[in-house]
DNA sequence: TTAGCCCCTGACGTTGCGTAATGGTCAATA
DNA sequence: TATTGACCATTACGCAACGTCAGGGGCTAA
C-alpha cells in the first residue's frame, strides 16, 4: 500500500507535477521521504488525496481546500453551502451571459422575426460600415471603387431570407472543406464542390462575378493572415487547400 | 470627445491599468500619444472598447477577442457559434458540479431520507472517526480521555433529527455573530444570545457542560488557527467577540 | 512654490499547474 | 560489469489578465 509519485498519480488520475505542487503547498505532504529522497504515500495520503480531488472537483480554490479539510467534518459542511452559494451566482451569471450570446447570434442571423423591419435594415447597414471601416481601403485599393460600392448595395438589398441562406452555405462550405481536405486532393470531386459552393457563396456578396476575381480572392484567402487564420482555425491547412482548389475549378491550375 | 486613461476608465468601467494593457498586448491602441506622453483616446477606439467588453462579458479570451473582431463582421458569427457550443458544455459541466454538490450537501445533513439507516450511521462513524484522526491528541489533553470518548458516544447515538438541528442551530449562531458583533459590545443582548444559543449547541456535542469547559473551548477559538480562521472568515474580528461574549455570559468578565 | 492629483513605465504577485533543463537512482539487459 | 532506459529529484520559466506598488514627471490651483 506504498506509493511514488508516478504510481499514485496513475491511481488518482492526477499528474506528478501535481502531487509535487501539492507537497510544496503543504497541501499534500508524502508519508516519508525514502533514502534515494522518493516520495512514499501511504493509505491515508491517497485518503486525502481523494478528498482534495473531490473538493476541487467542486471548483474549490486550494487554498480553500486546504481550510475546509483543516476544519473538524462537521463544520466542514458550512463551507460547502458557503460555496454552494457562490457556485449558484456563478450559474446564474453564466446563464445570462449564454442568453445574451442567444440573443445576439438570433439576431445576427435574422432568424428570430425583427419587430420592425428598419432594425434589420439598421443592422446591415452597420455591418457594411463596419466593413468598410475595417476592410475599406484595402479591398478598394485591389477591386475598386465601383464593384465594392456595388457589392455593399447588394448586401443592404438583400433580404432576411437571403441573408439566412447565405449564413447556412458559409456553414456548408467549412464542413465540405473538411470532408474535402481530407481526400488530399484539390482535383477531387468534393474540392470541385466545395469550390462550386464558394463560387455561390460570392454571388451573394458580389455584384458582378469574374474568374480573375475569384481566383484573387483566393490567393488573398492565403496571403492575407485574418482570412488565413479564419479557415487555418477551422481546417488546419484549409486555406491553401481551398484556394488550390478554386484554382483547379476556374482551370488555372 | 477625446478621452484620457482615466477619463475612458471611468465612462467603460474598466481599471486604468486594464487600457494599458489592452494597448500593451496590442489589442487597443490609444488614437495617439499626446505631448506629455498621455494616452488619448478617441471616438473609434471607445466604439472598439465596447465591442471588446461585449465578448469579454461573453467569456471570450482577450486572445479570442482579438481574432474575432479582426475578421470582417460577416464572419465574426461563426466564431459566435462555436464560443456558444463551449458556453454550453461550461454550463453543463457547471450543472454536474452542483448536482453533486447539492446531493453531497443533502446527504450530510441528513435531510434526504436514507435508504438505510446504515448508511447514516456509517457516516456519523466516519465523522467521529476524521475527527478522531484530525484532533484526537491533542482535545484528548486538553479535555481528558472520557469526555472525549463520552462526546463521541452522544454523537454516535445522534439522531437524523438531532444532528439536523444542531446544524440549523450553528447557521443561527453564525447570523446572530453577525448581529451582535455589529453591537461592538460583548455585554449587548444581542451578545448574550449568541452565548446562549452557543451553549445550547455546545450541549449537542458534550456529553457534560461544565462552565470552565466552555470557557476554555471559547478561548481555544481565538488561539487556535483553524477555530479562529473559521470564525474569522465569516465575520472579521469574530472570534474574539465571540470570546468576550461567551465569558461575560459565564460571568467571567 | 508647493500641494495634490493626474500620467508614465517597469516589475513583481496572483493560481495551478505544464514544461523543460539538469542530474541522481534503479532494474534489466548486452 | 557497463550501459541503457525508465523513474526520481530540484530549479525555474511560462500561461492569463490584470492588481498593486515603486519611482519619477506633469498640470492646475492656492
Amino acid at each position: 500500500m506504498e506509493y511514488t509519485v508516478s504510481q499514485l498519480a496513475q491511481l488518482s488520475g492526477v499528474s506528478g507535477r501535481t502531487l509535487r505542487y501539492y507537497d510544496q503547498i503543504g497541501l499534500l505532504k508524502p508519508a516519508r521521504i525514502n533514502a534515494s529522497g522518493y516520495r512514499i504515500y501511504g493509505r491515508k495520503e491517497v485518503d486525502l488525496l481523494q478528498q482534495i480531488l473531490f473538493y476541487r472537483e467542486l471548483d474549490v480554490s486550494l487554498e480553500g481546500i486546504r481550510e475546509i479539510i483543516s476544519q473538524p467534518s462537521f463544520v466542514q459542511m458550512t463551507a460547502l453551502k458557503n460555496h454552494y452559494k457562490q457556485l449558484q451566482k456563478k450559474r446564474a451569471n453564466l446563464d445570462a451571459v449564454i442568453a445574451t450570446l442567444e440573443k445576439t447570434i438570433a439576431d445576427k442571423e435574422g432568424r428570430v422575426i425583427m419587430e420592425d423591419k428598419e432594425k434589420f435594415e439598421g443592422f446591415k447597414k452597420h455591418m457594411v460600415e463596419e466593413n468598410e471601416r475595417n476592410y475599406g481601403e484595402e479591398v478598394r485599393r485591389k477591386y475598386g471603387d465601383d464593384l465594392v460600392d456595388a457589392s455593399y448595395q447588394k448586401m443592404k438589398g438583400m433580404s432576411k431570407e437571403d441573408y439566412q441562406s447565405m449564413n447556412e452555405l458559409s456553414e456548408e462550405i467549412f464542413s465540405l472543406l473538411e470532408k474535402a481536405y481530407a481526400t488530399g486532393d484539390p482535383a477531387s470531386d468534393e474540392a470541385d464542390e466545395l469550390a462550386g459552393k464558394h463560387k455561390k457563396w460570392l454571388m451573394y456578396n458580389w455584384s458582378s462575378y469574374s474568374k480573375e476575381a475569384h481566383a484573387g480572392l483566393a490567393e488573398m484567402y492565403v496571403s492575407d493572415e485574418r482570412f488565413r487564420s479564419f479557415y487555418e482555425s477551422r481546417v488546419k491547412g484549409g486555406a491553401e487547400f481551398l484556394r488550390d482548389s478554386i484554382l483547379v475549378y476556374l482551370g488555372y491550375k
